[in-house]
DNA sequence: ATAATTTTCGTGTGCGGACACGAAAATAAT
DNA sequence: ATTATTTTCGTGTCCGCACACGAAAATTAT
């Protein structure tokens, strides 16, 4: 119930003017060594917090965050989730003097990658949140922004060894272990798992490392599973016939997709009529959440994307404005998804 | 990028001053009908947004939210999750000019609710959090609170037909229907199920409620399971001998625990050397959480109690504050922890 | 010692909004 | 028509902080 100190009362107490404090809190010099030692103690031992309230009224800085991901459209609208939660954030800290710009970029095309980044660097933005997909072009930008000692934080993937405040996502390579783990507690022993990667484009790195998650399972109950990788491209008559054939064989007790179509896998199996297996996929797509609700995918795992979004903004926020410090990992939760628990997420913000 | 208006502005606009425009907005009066309807259209065509900054700061009212939780300890800390919770919003917006003082009770003493529940009222609070552990003195309590137009949320547990801003726990019906669901992936047909209430006392109407979606899960499948309640009271060496002897038995595959102890059963199989059989619990507690780890429970179920927390204070601040509306039943997610993604939801908040 | 320069410091203004107070306009009373 | 009363409205101050400007003090140069 103590009230706050102010600037003045901080004054008051070193018997200077509020001035000459506020001049040693933004170390704008012109101050005795004398004064500026003592007013500094003053503020450590009275423990003063500034009124953020008052200062970003005061301040007529106007901070230009920008963040740059995959654009979604109604066949693909994984990031859609992300671009919300980065909206929410904009709108609640927008009385900061803090203008949030969203940019897209084709995440199959590195040269729309390249563009918008050459765009982002012209604004010369005071943070960016970004989705490093390429790595490349991503380090390079990363460096210029350290020049300009621009903040910036990755989401949904992250590449090591950069200098960016923060990475926010998942864990993949634990998130597919898990997904190994759901199987195991549902698949009896000596049958067959079939890990998946669809698309005919070449496995993302979230992709490659949830693989790794599971054979890192699987290779720690030897004997147990059969396990084979298989590439589909519904596109490809022959290669969905293919998988077709693999899928019905009677060994086959597990599916993993390790990247966020497992929709496809699930309408096979409902035209073939398969029931007798367990389905793992990944990401709360709306075709995943049917199929899971009507029990032809057994688990969803899901990484919160729409908080990615939420917590990038809000911790280049806290760095740049709160000026409080930001964890470098922050592993979102993997969240289990079943049909019986999954509308509480989707309702829930 | 459209600066947002302000009061200046739309007087402006209004062709009159400032504080005409201040007194609409207040309903203060002493304005004509003309002008008052004049600048209430001018806000509406420019959609007006008061800058929240500029409004706290020149506001002397100081909100003042109380919550009622009960207390925690060494032994019991569950309450200390949405305690802590409750503390880190409260710090958030203690700038608005919000102070936030926690109460605590003996969640087995009505009289401590009741002696807390009178000192609230005196302290004419603005906002108020609850936990209604008891029916009878929340509906009084409620009903002052109605006369007083002071908003009161609810959480942890329910109750119905009461005027509370909103509601933030969980679907407990729903989550007992999830342990189940969880538990017959991975258990055998036909084989026997206990479900266990622990402590000697009556159990919470939220143990309640899980049981019968348990119950409702079960009964869906039909003769697939026996299952058995028990009252376990690990004080009393009969009861315990009687738990030992039923969950040695060959055809009891799984266990669900409805309280948040099933550390408690873990021990006894521990003790015992039961290593083949499913447990299910529910909560964070660290004992739990050891077991958890260790193998021994399959899954815990959890409900955000910090979550709990933060929301309920975030929510009146909305209400009081920022003047947004609120959703009045805002079920939590229902969270599956195993030993492989449980360490994500302790680093994080 | 005095002037010129540099350093140090206090005061004042504005950010957008809440509210008080007193002036001006409108209405009522004589 | 004049005064008294009520209604309507504009101006000013404050909230806590950031920053500019000019005055005062200290230092250096002459």
């Amino acid at each position: 119930m103590i009230k706050n100190l102010r600037i003045k009362d901080i004054a008051k107490l070193a018997g200077v003017s509020p001035g000459t404090v506020d001049r040693v809190i933004h170390n704008r010099g012109q101050v005795t060594e004398e004064n500026r030692l003592n007013i500094l103690k003053i503020i450590e031992e009275v423990n003063y917090k500034p009124n953020l309230l008052a200062r970003s009224l005061a301040n007529k800085k106007n901070y230009l965050i920008v963040s740059l991901c995959p654009g979604f459209n109604l066949q693909n609208d994984y990031w859609k989730a992300p671009d919300h939660g980065i909206e929410r954030a904009a709108r609640e800290i927008s009385d900061y003097n803090i203008s949030v710009k969203r940019f897209y970029f084709d995440q199959f095309s590195v040269q729309s990658f390249k563009k918008q980044l050459k765009e982002i660097l012209e604004l010369n933005p005071d943070g960016v949140l970004l989705s490093p997909v390429f790595r490349e072009e991503t380090i390079d930008f990363a460096q210029k922004l350290d020049e300009k000692q621009v903040p910036y934080i990755f989401i949904d993937s992250n590449i090591d060894g950069l200098n960016n405040l923060s990475y926010l996502g998942q864990n993949s390579f634990q998130s597919g272990f898990l997904a190994a783990r759901l199987l195991s507690y549902s698949t009896p022993a000596d049958s067959s798992i079939l890990i998946v990667q669809i698309g005919g484009s070449e496995p993302s790195n979230q992709a490659i490392r949830r693989e790794e998650g599971i054979h890192n399972f699987l290779s720690q109950t030897p004997g147990k599973y059969y396990y084979t990788h298989i590439d589909l491209d519904t596109q490809n008559p022959k290669s969905k016939a293919n998988f077709s054939e693999q899928i019905s064989k009677g060994d086959v007790k597990g599916i993993i997709v390790i990247n966020s179509k497992a929709f496809e896998v699930a309408t096979i199996m409902n035209d073939l009529g398969i029931r007798d297996k367990n389905l793992i996929g990944y990401d709360l797509l709306p075709e995943n959440i049917k199929y899971l609700k009507e029990g032809l995918i057994s688990f969803l795992i899901a990484q919160r994307p729409e908080e990615q979004g939420y917590k990038g903004i809000m911790s280049l926020f806290n760095s740049l404005v709160v000026k409080s410090k930001v964890e470098k990992n922050n592993y979102l939760p993997i969240d289990i998804l079943t049909g019986e628990n999954i509308d509480y997420y989707l309702n829930y913000i």
